[in-house]
RNA sequence: GGCCCGGUGGUCAAGCGGUCAAGACACCGCCCUUUCACGGCGGUAACACGAGUUCGAUUCUCGUCCGGGUCACCA
């Protein structure tokens, strides 16, 4: 058979060899040791928080070696294909902090030396390679139908071997030249085949980053490398498109594990170093008493919008999976705690086998601990932000009176044992909301069993009278102090622990229905602040609210 | 089913032949305290199972069971 003449039919229209193509994306040039990696999903429009994990694991492989990553867009599956899915991936990133230097960078826009980035336009690279592998004899064109692997498959089955395109049941394997040139006349539809030098009984091992020492069985299927319609498939373009991208280290779901060996045996058999691999384990989630991979359909938690909608910060959101990727992320962030999220020494070979459930309470907890070092310029601007995009309602609210806003927020903040109430800022709306008349419902139903009404009556009838709005703190807190006796409650809690029948409560009882008062709530940020902030009138407008509705 | 990978408290996880088996989240208790939160102290709770190897196995080997992944002209 002679491969140059196949080659030669199959491909007529290509016109570069594949040296033009080394020679046009020159080796990077990088330091020794520096890594270049690369996120690679398809254009589905949707961001998966296991994508952005992915994604920030392949960066921070890339950042902490001082190398390189970028983005390639890979949308080989026609079928798949929707308007724009890359402007909601690369928002996606983007919010989370991950801002792509290399690649595409948005709908029809890419930067870079290495591009294009987008595969479905890079076909005549792809057919430029395909040919060369024609011309060795190590790719061949197959025109079997889908009905007749469909009948192979079946057969196979049924005698109980391996089902695939190998061996005897590769049929097009050994077409003539002749019977070939006859098909392609007619119009036949074909597919290129891998030849695979693949043994049945051989072994391939190789050492993936992440999950260690790995053998497996060699590869003998004849994969498709273009499909029908001239687009490679994932095997295929990965190949070229990481080979002449430079990258040295493909770091991806391992759900692709197996076809490992495949890859490995294209790289090969094109003539390319074999990139190193790390395979990061899935984002689970608990489902019925059984872990699974978190679900675009299912879980509403899955899609990055949800933490923007939610109004995680991207800096919770980061540092939670950071937590996830190294354990001794957490250590590290006790030691450092100020230190950016770029200084930790991230270290692939610290990264979990096997996949961890995702936790929100976790995540929650986290993000507090972002949320209340942070002064309170920073979380109202963020919840500003927020609000204006998903509540704008609120957002109108809160812009009114920013100072209000910014006091508000303020409230035991900026101290070295800061509240942490606020997670998200969809948490806001709530923990503000007796400061804002359009948000305050009154409600005194909250006041605790034991506090007898006439009782707080009474106390509410003395403490309009005492509180004075320019009272310093010591002198506010004094005064509740000084209608407690007279009004049958102690100021001392021991002394009510000590002999709880003599009173009808302590300092606590009173200030709980102050309180109640003004707030509706049996717990807030310290009183005294809220009351600043409301204002002598209002204040004094909701004790005699709460006076009236007890009476 | 074949082939891979995995199995330490409810969750995330240290651990690499000898540990009272770290730590974090969650939960419970106590302290602090005008409430709540914060903070401090303490507590409940784990090596899937069975055989080996070894003076000694959570750590090594094999088997069982369980979980996950994959077997396309999808990625």
């Amino acid at each position: 058979m002679d491969f140059e003449k196949l080659a030669e039919l199959l491909f007529p229209s290509v016109d570069k060899t594949p040296e033009y193509y080394e020679e046009l994306y020159k080796d990077r040039g990088l330091p020794e040791g520096a890594r270049v990696t690369r996120f690679a999903p398809s254009p589905t429009g949707y961001l998966h928080i296991g994508g952005l994990f992915s994604c920030l694991i392949s960066k921070l492989t890339a950042d902490v070696s001082g190398g390189r990553f970028y983005l390639r867009i890979e949308d080989t599956d026609k079928k798949r294909e929707i308007e724009d899915g890359v402007s909601g991936i690369i928002k996606g990133l983007s919010d989370f902090g991950i801002d792509v230097t290399e690649g595409v960078t948005g709908f029809d826009s890419e930067v870079g030396d290495y591009g294009p980035y987008t595969q479905s336009k890079r076909a005549p690279i792809y057919h430029c390679f395909a040919k060369m592998l024609v011309a060795q004899g190590l790719a061949y064109p197959c025109f079997c139908t889908a009905e007749e692997l469909e009948a192979m498959r079946a057969e196979q089955e049924a005698a109980g071997v391996t089902p695939g395109y190998y061996g005897k049941y590769a049929k097009c394997r050994e077409l003539s030249l002749e019977d070939i040139e006859e098909k392609i006349k007619a119009g036949v539809p074909y597919v290129i085949r891998l030849r695979s030098p693949g043994r049945e009984d051989g072994k391939i091992t190789f050492d993936d980053m992440i999950k260690g020492k790995i053998e497996m069985p060699e590869n003998i299927v004849d994969v498709v490398l273009l499909k029908t319609d001239g687009i490679p498939t994932y095997h295929f373009a990965h190949c070229v498109d990481d080979h002449l991208m430079r990258t040295t280290h493909v770091v991806r779901g391992d759900e692709w594990i197996s076809s490992v060996p495949t890859h490995i045996q294209l790289f090969k058999a094109c003539g390319f170093r074999v990139p190193k691999y790390a395979h990061i384990a899935p984002i689970m989630k608990l489902d019925e008493g059984g872990k699974r991979k978190l679900s675009k359909r299912k879980d509403p938690e899955a899609a990055v919008e949800f933490y923007s909608e939610q109004g995680f910060p991207k800096e919770s959101v980061l540092e939670y999976l950071y937590t996830l990727a190294n354990s001794n992320f957490e250590d590290w962030r006790r030691a450092n705690p100020d230190a950016a999220l770029s200084d930790f020494p991230f270290n692939l070979k610290k990264m979990s086998v096997s996949g961890a459930l995702f936790d929100l309470v976790k995540m929650n907890d986290v993000s507090k601990n972002v949320i209340c070092r942070k002064n309170a310029d920073w979380v109202l601007e963020r919840t500003l932000a927020w609000a204006k995009e998903y509540n704008p309602g609120f957002y109108a609210l809160l812009d009114a009176d920013r100072e209000k806003a910014r006091a508000i927020l303020n409230i035991d903040r900026e101290n070295p044992k800061p509240r942490k109430d606020i997670a998200k800022w969809a948490d806001v709306p709530d923990y503000v909301a007796y400061f804002y008349d359009s948000l305050y419902r009154p409600d005194y139903s909250v006041l605790p069993e034991h506090i007898d009404k006439a009782a707080a009556v009474a106390v509410l009838e003395k403490y309009k009278d005492v509180w004075n709005i320019a009272d310093d703190k010591d002198t506010w807190f004094a005064r509740i102090k000084d209608i407690c006796e007279p009004l049958g409650f102690t100021p001392n809690v021991k002394e009510y622990k000590a002999n709880p029948e003599a009173y009808k409560g302590h300092v606590g009882d009173v200030s709980t229905i102050i309180r109640v008062a003004i707030t509706s709530r049996t717990n807030t940020p310290d009183l005294y602040e809220i009351m600043k902030i409301l204002g002598e009138a209002e204040v004094n407008a909701r004790i005699e609210n709460m006076i009236n509705a007890l009476s």
